[in-house]
DNA sequence: ACTGTGTTATATTATGAATATAACAGATAT
DNA sequence: ATATCTGTTATATTCATAATATAACACAGT
């Protein structure tokens, strides 16, 4: 799995963290029961502060991705009870959709893109293998 | 049409403003020709400050929704050349895909998603008329 | 004892959101 | 012409938060 993180990008960089991890439990790359590197570990590799990857970290707990463990560290374990991730889902996507009738997608493309999306992640990783800067986790 | 901003949110509000446009455009409360308030009327009627407004529209123009005319104010305009609305849509899609598929929501649901979604904002307004706490725009 | 976990606390710096005035150029109406 | 309404730009301040830097704690493993 890797983690790429854009220093000029808009984006807090626990937010990118937070979401590439998704992504990569979604792409399979990693899986339930493993477990991530140390707060400090990957901290030390992606060259941040240790509290930024612990933020990130504190957020996918919170949202039921994660399982903070003293002894094995952060393990993969998805709750799906967490909360309402149908609901979330529909919050997002109403704007997303907004932006994409204004400009003349139609209903057909977006289930072509969602199939597509999917498809990216049903077969292993969506990010090329070529690693453009990006740290192994 | 109808604005809704919650001061207790984390999200900005000038991006509330940019998002519920947005919406009232693709839900046709509002149309292509039809004018939004000047900066100062609709700061006034929302109670924040005119700048607050102004960049909304300010990127609402750099998107391509809006022409900002000193004439008759800013108008509605899509010019759907203005960027590639489909790259943009698939990128911010991914997350919210990785989301769902971590929490277990088929692809198959999804779809009924976007078709709710499509509907919603096909037949008039999404947002039920009885106004709560609303501006109307 | 020592090291490595997550966790918490405190403080500082930097960035950006939101506000408050103020002014300008152009268009409209009285 | 005078006044008023546009968008637009400029400057400054306040406030929230992201990111950093240390530091310390409780717990588990070697």
């Amino acid at each position: 799995m890797f983690v790429e993180i854009d220093f000029n990008s808009e984006e807090a960089i626990y937010i990118q963290l937070r979401n590439q991890i998704v992504i990569g439990i979604a792409a399979e790359e990693i899986q339930e029961g493993e477990s991530l590197p140390s707060v400090r570990e990957l901290a030390d590799n992606i060259g941040i502060n240790m509290h930024t990857v612990n933020k990130a970290y504190s957020i996918l707990k919170q949202e039921g991705y994660l399982q903070l463990d003293r002894r094995k560290g952060a393990i993969i374990a998805i709750d799906p009870e967490k909360y309402d991730a149908k609901l979330a889902m529909m919050e997002d996507m109403r704007v997303i959709l907004a932006e994409g009738i204004c400009k003349d997608i139609t209903c057909e493309e977006v289930h072509q893109i969602i199939d597509l999306i999917f498809g990216e992640f049903k077969k292993g990783s969506p990010i090329d293998n070529h690693n453009g800067g990006k740290i192994n986790v």
